[in-house]
RNA sequence: GCACCCGUAGCUCAGUUGGAUAGAGUGACGGCCUCCGAAGCCGUAGGUCACAGGUUCGAAUCCUGUCGGGUGCACCA
């Protein structure tokens, strides 16, 4: 038999997914099946309806073409090899379905592995260590961050944190658009409240950044620099002002980070690239490889821009990996364009042993992955997957009616708003509560009420729920110490509703080793919801049959053994939100 | 015009990387509290998975085309 780490154990699918192999790999050694076959495609899975067992494997199905043979044939072989330790019986079904069903005591032994485990019950090793990198937030620092950024914050967190679970060695980066013109803005704009800490009229022109968040920059400038940089020329004072502004802002956003409890390891700064001859090197590992050339762009098909005129640039061949066209990375100026440093920096990640690389874009951006995704398998010669995920807006209402923001007006939103009417816990919860790539509605009113209409309220009544069964059953004298409860006799736990929990319990380790797999924070979410449901399910059927109560007044080794169960659900419960970065509820009161 | 994303119940959305009879919430209707937390649970109703082809044992899922919505399209970042 093959050997089984104790984390495929806690994974019961891997597990017996692993013995359908080994019953495969045997059929070949007995000449049952040819050589070579390859079982990738072979799945265990739980099957939709329960009448079909406990779960169900394709591989007659998808061995029987490359094997020529008939999936019937393969399937009977499979099941006669089948029936041992924990599968208790096997059975054909449908075209080629192997349905089958466990020894008694396999699917409790999963709560005892919950407890056991603890918040690492779930976890896996199938990242192997890898070092992923996840780029995320990188707003421009020019101001404090609004709900605009607020989604993509919250998805990168949750996602690093879940790469993180499932066994990679992650790092959160946020690289500091600090090389372009917007630097320059702030830094005449946070002059213009230099000069009215100064006592003169600030003159905040058209295109200046008008928040009032640089009224105490500017004052910080004078505690600076008193008054001697007053009618001095913009020469003067651009530089310092910019670098000094631009740190002043990055405390800013930290600020805003840490209050969703987002904390990152590394932040790049675009501009520190320029000087350095990174982005030289960068561009010249292209060339080095005859993908830099001097030449002239089509122009767009369709709508012309008005001033659009030919021009010979330097350009990056990108379209020989995939992009539609090649791309600028110098302007006619000679300046690099945006593209030019964030080669060098991806490259950077590449050079810095990375070898898997994610970026979080806004959709708006979703116009650039193409020629990101070159320019990354081009720098690392196709070994580092770069995976750029999109985020989608979202939309804000109070009391069902659309929240309107202008930038101009002044009534946009700031992250700190929200977080600070929602809570940073419901904030966060909610935001992943979508697939990435679809809009997100987002309603004041909503978000904090308490019904099953919103699934943090109902997750976290859940947890409550337990806790409160924990304390209850605590008072009558049972120890609900993980450890006590481990060793309560689980084989009580027979009832269907009950098993039906258990089930959901053990699929924990599934549901976020593919939530990893996917780059899918939100699958997390989802589950959590259905597992708040068979709980609530179970508790309520406990009105009418007492016997499925979690505490059993006057039998002591049944409760022990149905609070088992309950705290089986609390740990995943509040492991799911771990990664999610929410906390638990004890109590909703 | 081109590229990317999306199209699933009246509405808002999931859908286990191709599996068996497509699921939740909400809204509508009907049940369940002398009972571990009813802020909950159970049941009924609701579908041509945008449309048309194709791939195969098998398609909401993969490919092609069409329609509809969003986003982006040289010297902005």
């Amino acid at each position: 038999m093959r050997h089984i780490s104790r984390n495929d154990v806690m994974n019961l699918f891997n597990d017996i997914r692993a013995r359908v192999i080994d019953a495969l790999d045997a059929m070949v050694a007995a000449g049952d099946l040819p050589q070579g076959l390859d079982f990738a495609n072979v799945t265990v899975e739980p099957p939709r309806d329960p009448a079909h067992g406990d779960m169900a494997t394709n591989a007659a199905m998808v061995l029987a073409k490359p094997a020529g043979m008939k999936p019937r044939d393969i399937a009977e072989k499979l099941a006669a090899r089948l029936t041992d330790g924990p599968i208790a019986s096997v059975e054909v079904a449908g075209p080629g379905f192997l349905n089958l069903r466990l020894a008694p005591g396999i699917w409790q032994d999963q709560v005892r592995a919950a407890l056991d485990g603890g918040e690492d019950f779930g976890r896996s090793t199938y990242g192997a260590g890898q070092k992923v990198n996840v780029e995320f937030v990188s707003a421009n620092p020019t101001g404090p961050m609004h709900v605009g950024h607020l989604r993509g914050a919250v998805f990168g967190d949750a996602l690093a944190s879940l790469l993180g679970f499932s066994g990679h060695d992650v790092t959160r980066e946020y690289y500091v658009n600090d090389g372009g013109a917007q630097v320059d803005v702030l830094a005449r704009s946070a002059y213009e409240r230099y000069r009215e800490a100064n006592g003169l009229e600030p003159q905040i022109a058209e295109g200046l950044y008008p928040g009032d968040y640089l009224i105490p920059v500017g004052e910080a400038l004078k505690a600076r620099y008193g008054d001697s940089l007053i009618d001095k020329p913009e020469e003067e004072w651009l530089v310092e002002i910019r670098d000094f502004a631009t740190a002043q802002m990055m405390d800013l956003i930290r600020g805003d980070l840490a209050l969703l409890g987002i904390s990152m390891d590394i932040f790049s700064s675009e501009r520190a690239l320029y000087g350095t001859g990174r982005i030289e090197a960068a561009i010249e590992r292209l060339r080095s490889a005859g993908l830099i050339y001097r030449g002239t762009l089509e122009p767009p098909k369709g709508k012309l821009p008005e001033d659009w005129e030919a021009r010979e640039q330097t350009l990056f061949k990108s379209s020989e990996f995939g992009d539609d066209v090649d791309r600028p990375i110098q302007k006619s100026d000679g300046a690099w364009t945006y593209f030019a440093p964030d080669i060098a920096y991806h490259w950077d990640k590449i050079d810095r042993g990375f070898d898997q690389l994610i970026d979080i874009f806004g959709a708006d951006h979703g116009g650039y992955v193409k020629r990101m995704n070159a320019a990354v398998k081009a720098l690392s010669n196709g070994r580092v997957p770069l995976d750029v995920k999109l985020i989608q807006l979202v939309k804000l209402f109070k009391n069902g009616e659309p929240f309107k923001m202008s930038k101009r007006a002044g009534t946009f939103v700031t992250l700190r708003d929200v977080v600070e009417q929602a809570g940073a816990d419901v904030t966060r919860f909610h935001m992943l509560t979508r697939k990435n790539d679809a809009p997100l509605d987002f309603d004041f009113a909503k978000v904090l009420e308490q019904s099953k209409d919103n699934p943090v309220w109902y997750v976290q009544y859940a947890s409550a729920r337990v806790h409160s069964v924990l304390r209850r059953a605590a008072e009558l004298g049972v120890d609900v110490s993980d450890a006590a409860l481990a060793k309560a006799d689980l084989s009580k736990l027979d009832h269907p509703a009950e098993l039906e929990l258990i089930r959901k319990v053990a699929e924990w380790p599934r549901q976020v080793e593919h939530a990893a797999r996917a780059h899918e924070p939100h699958r997390v979410a989802f589950y959590l919801y259905d597992l708040a449901s068979s709980l609530h399910s179970l508790w309520n059927r406990g009105n009418d049959e007492t016997g499925l109560r979690f505490v059993q007044d006057g039998d002591l080794d049944t409760t022990a053994s149905k609070i088992a169960l309950a705290r089986s659900v609390g740990v995943v419960i509040s492991s799911g939100l771990g990664i999610l970065g929410v906390t638990p509820a004890e109590e909703m009161r």
